[in-house]
DNA sequence: TATTGATCATAT
DNA sequence: ATATGATCAATA
């Protein structure tokens, strides 16, 4: 297989996106030539890289789409034994001195999540690593209601933020969107700023999408959850 | 056991 | 340090 040029349509990326479905990761290792890791501890991300390089992804570490010309997003999707994803998904980190000060119509969240090529993947713990499978991947835009729904969230956790309130806001938060840190540890800081405009050092955060919400999105291209138990997405 | 808070790797 | 890619693991 080797590391592809970009794809150049939509279309393409989809066809080469399911020709991988049904995989195992360690057969996509192999065919890239790059070895699996035995488990995610150290390796958390492995998967996400592996098939940026398999789908011909751009833009690995800068901030834009990783399929520029297309304007498409890549997000790996785990899923567990019922088709439902076991994790939460990860969008982007937060301004912290700045949010306060964006709307939705121009936030990151919105851009991010205007075009999602989601590709699931077996992620239930006691599946190892190498044996996990690839499932049917599928490209997304969130409906009205979605968008409608996402903005809801995104105001209420952006305006805590830009109150100053960063330190009050806890995961909990968020029907479908939910703020969370996103560091390298506890002990992190950035810069935010407080209710009287003064800086302060702050925990870095990020926005998640519940798993609840993305489970809906397999939902509506696949079906209920566990309808086709083993089988699910084509993995 | 589902969810929140914490953490790990790599590239720039 | 900050961006990218996420999952781990303690807690409720």
């Amino acid at each position: 297989m080797a590391v592809s040029r970009a794809p150049e349509t939509e279309s393409e990326l989809l066809s080469r996106a399911h020709a991988l479905a049904g995989l195992t990761l360690a057969e996509l290792g192999q065919r890239l030539g790059v070895p699996v890791p035995a488990d995610l501890t150290r390796a958390k991300g492995w998967f996400g890289q592996a098939l940026e390089r398999a789908l011909g992804a751009t833009a690995s570490s800068r901030a834009a789409p990783d399929f520029e010309a297309l304007g498409v997003e890549l997000k790996t999707l785990p899923v567990g034994a019922k088709g439902v994803p076991c994790e939460s998904t990860f969008v982007c980190t937060i301004d912290l001195s700045r949010i306060g000060d964006v709307d939705w119509t121009t936030s990151l969240v919105r851009k991010k999540l205007a075009r999602v090529l989601w590709a699931p993947v077996e992620g239930a713990r006691d599946i190892p690593v190498p044996a996990r499978r690839i499932g049917t991947a599928l490209l997304w835009s969130p409906s009205a209601d979605d968008e409608d729904a996402l903005r809801f969230d995104w105001e209420e956790l952006a305006g805590i933020i830009g109150r100053g309130d960063v330190e009050n806001l806890t995961g909990h938060l968020g029907r479908h969107l939910q703020v969370r840190p996103k560091a390298a540890s506890s002990r992190s800081r950035r810069r935010g700023v407080d209710g009287e405009g003064a800086s302060f050092a702050a925990l870095p955060r990020g926005f998640y999408l519940r798993a609840s919400f993305t489970a809906r999105i397999l939902a509506e291209r696949f079906g209920a959850p566990g309808s086709n138990a083993g089988d699910q997405y084509g993995v």
